[in-house]
Parts: C-alpha cells; structure tokens; sequence
DNA sequence: TCCGGATCTGACCGTCCGGTCAGCATAGCG
DNA sequence: CGCTATGCTGACCGGACGGTCAGATCCGGA
C-alpha cells in the first residue's frame, strides 16, 4: 500500500484546470458507486467499468484505492460546502430563518443524495479515523455557520438569552438527519405521517422549536 | 448462499435453551467485529478466531455468513427493545417525561454502543434492503412507543393540540442520533460545548422542545 | 520528422476470502 | 466394547480483488 510511485509524486498542489478527462469520470464514479455500496464492496474494476477506462488506468491516476476515496472525499465536501453556503442566506424575523435553514438543509441532503450518504457513511464507519478531517471540515463549516446564524438571532433579542446555540443548532442538524437516514423506514410505517412532505416537516421542526410544545398560552 | 444445508433445515423456531456452546460466542464476536467495521470489512476467520472456534465451525453453524450476520441483527434487535421497554417507563409533568424519555435514549444509545452503531449502519447502508424488516422492527417498537408516550401527554392537555405527535418523536429522536453520530467529530470543535455532556443535552433538547426557544414572555 | 513525456491498456501476480469436504474426537447408548 | 450421531477441524478450492508491469498510443514541441 505504500509502494513507489513512479511518477506524479505530487501530481498537482492544485487540481490543474487542463488534463483531467478520464481522472474526473473516475472520480465521478467512484463517488456513485461509493455511496451506493460503501468502500469495501466496490472493486476498483466496477469504477473503471463505469467511468468507461481500463482498471490500470485507476492506478495510474490515483495510485491507490484508498487514494481515490480520500480524492473522492474531499471533492464531495468541496461540492457540499458550496452548495450550502449558496443556500445560508435569509434574512426576516428570525423564525422565519430558523425555518429557512432547516428547509434548505433538509433539501440539500435530499438533493446531493448520493453525497449526503457517503459523508454521513464516513462519519458512522469511522468517527475520527480515515478522512476525518475532511468530514469533519464539512461538517464544522455547516454546524459553525448554523450556530453563527442562530448566535445573530439571540443577540438581537429575537431568541432566548439563555439557550445554548450549538444545542438549538444540533437540534435543527439532527431532526434533518434523521428525516434523511429514517426515512426508508418511515415511509412504511403507519405512525409517521410526515416521511413523505420534506417540506412540511421542516416546517414543523421549526414551528415547534420556537414556539414550544406547552400549550398554547390561552 | 443458497446451498443444501445438510441438518438444520429449520434449526429452532425457538433459540433452543440448550445446545449452543460455541454459537453463542460466534454470536458475540460476530456483533463486536461487524459493528466495529462492518459487514464486508470483517472475514469468517477473524469472527471465527475471536469466538475461539474454527472458521468451519462457524459454517457448520450458520452456513453462511449472511445467515451469521442476520442472525446477529436477530440478537442485537431483541436486546435492545428489551433494554428500551424497561427504559421508557416514567410518570410526573409531561415536560419531565419528555426529559426522562430523551434522555433515556441517549443512556440507551450511548452503553448499547456496538449494538446501536450496528443498527444505525444497517439503516444507512440498505435502507429497505437485507434485515430491513428487523432494524425496522426495532425502529418501529421505538418510535411507536415514544409517539404513544408523546400522544398521551397530548390528550392529557400537556401538550398543544395541533402538534404532529410523529414528528415531535422525530425531533427528539433525531437530536439524540445526532449526538451519537457526531460526538466523536464534536468533541473536537470548539463551537459545541455540550458534546461531553450527553445528560446536559438531553436536559436542554427536552426543554427547549418543550418551552420553545421565543423570548421569554414578560 | 523525430523525440519525450504523459495517458492508457491487456495480461498477469500474489493474496485473501467465502465456502466445501473428508475425517477426527467425543459422548451417549446398546 | 463397539456403533453411531454430531460438534468440530485442517486442508483445500475457485474466484475475486488490489496492485504491477511492459508496452502501445497519443500529443506537443524542437
């Protein structure tokens, strides 16, 4: 595993613009096929089918299976980062963000399915081995900006002074997640209502993290 | 996978309270080596050398070490809806029992650590595929059984009317995946001050969740 | 046109892994 | 004591997989 490359021993601090044509269809399948079956169950030879290059091929550009995973890896948070960022604006009263936030980001991972299920894959298999420190900068950026977001509201006076923002903002991370991991098995079950309409229960989420479950004050 | 196994056809629609000597430490090391690295990663011999047995054995056992890992799914299902029923027992003001009910689960989570990571990676990995109707049945038990919890406080006037009861479960649920799943990268951040404190958390979701997080009423 | 480096490939190797099998050892039984 | 059923094992097999290698092809520059 930690054999003599010939060449390409640094093969470009920064991903050059020019080259890059079979090294991006493999990284594009990789990261497919990765997020279906997870690292061990995919063979070298399955990415190289894929992306339509010999598995000699795979080698040349990435030296190493595990290589290719830690590039395919750091693409997915590079696209995952971007897109959220584009996503965090909002402004308006500060339910009204609350609500915007948890909808984007309930949206973001539905969207970037195959990406969202190869990160969070990352972060059950290995919580602080492996690419942790990819994971985990994808995951600081997003929780940071969430927790920024929700400090302005407090400071403003639009949030309790008392509520510990990094819990308000794992509360908000956490129903999201839970909708995108449980919701396979929700969908069949009787009791859960919500699993099919993203939209409304992010709605939800928000509605009642603000305004609270006692009853109404009549 | 599909071969002619030579006795056992239906081997014991019960677990047979005898026989069993070296399938219960098969069991055991195949829970321990799967949760930690999961399915693909973890070879026979290795379960086999762990249980103190030979690899045959183990085949001569389960025949395949498909059937092993259901079987495992089997056992850890049963040990965690039992430690859940004893757990989500619990009287007093709503609010409290939210707080006992969260706070329960994230214990349960926590100490029950290679089975929950079993679980959750079961649900990550294949949603509706392989052991789907066990993880479900599990999930299933848990969240009905919180849902119901949360729907009697409801009819008892502790709880506002118009909340969705599942999605209520959700959040609370949520938060403590969320926990589970992101201590370890928390840990690291200084953004999050609750991540070594798995009582406070709890304490602080139910609170939140109950009392909303709206600036305190004067 | 020739040259050199980069891209790419088919064929191959050593290893590991799931699964099989023929047989050993032990325990219950006549 | 012998017979048999059965838990158990070492040795083995076929296939798959990660990785290597020698060379073919392509391409830009002198």
């Amino acid at each position: 595993m930690e054999n003599t490359q010939r060449q390409v021993p640094a093969p470009a601090p920064a991903p050059t613009p020019r080259r890059r044509k079979g090294a991006e269809a493999i990284l594009e399948a990789a990261e497919v096929l990765f997020a279906e079956r997870g690292y061990n169950a995919v063979p070298v030879s399955a990415i190289a089918a894929r992306a339509g290059v010999s598995k000699a091929n795979v080698f040349h550009h990435f030296g190493t299976k595990d290589r290719l995973y830690l590039a395919v890896l750091r693409r997915a948070c590079g696209a995952a980062t971007q897109v959220w960022h584009e996503r965090m604006a909002g402004d308006g009263a500060f339910d009204a963000r609350l609500r915007h936030a948890a909808g984007a980001h309930l949206r973001h991972l539905l969207e970037q399915e195959e990406v969202s299920r190869l990160l969070l894959r990352e972060v059950v298999e290995n919580g602080p081995r492996r690419g942790a420190e990819l994971a985990e900068k994808v995951f600081d950026e997003h929780f940071d900006g969430l927790v920024r977001m929700i400090r302005d509201g407090q400071r403003n006076g639009e949030l309790r002074e008392d509520a510990d923002v990094s819990v308000v903002a794992a509360l908000l991370l956490g129903a999201d997640v839970f909708f995108f991991l449980a919701r396979s098995v929700l969908i069949h079950m009787k009791a859960a209502t919500f699993a099919s309409d993203p939209e409304r229960y992010s709605d939800l989420i928000a509605e009642y993290l603000f305004s609270g479950l006692a009853p109404t004050h009549k």
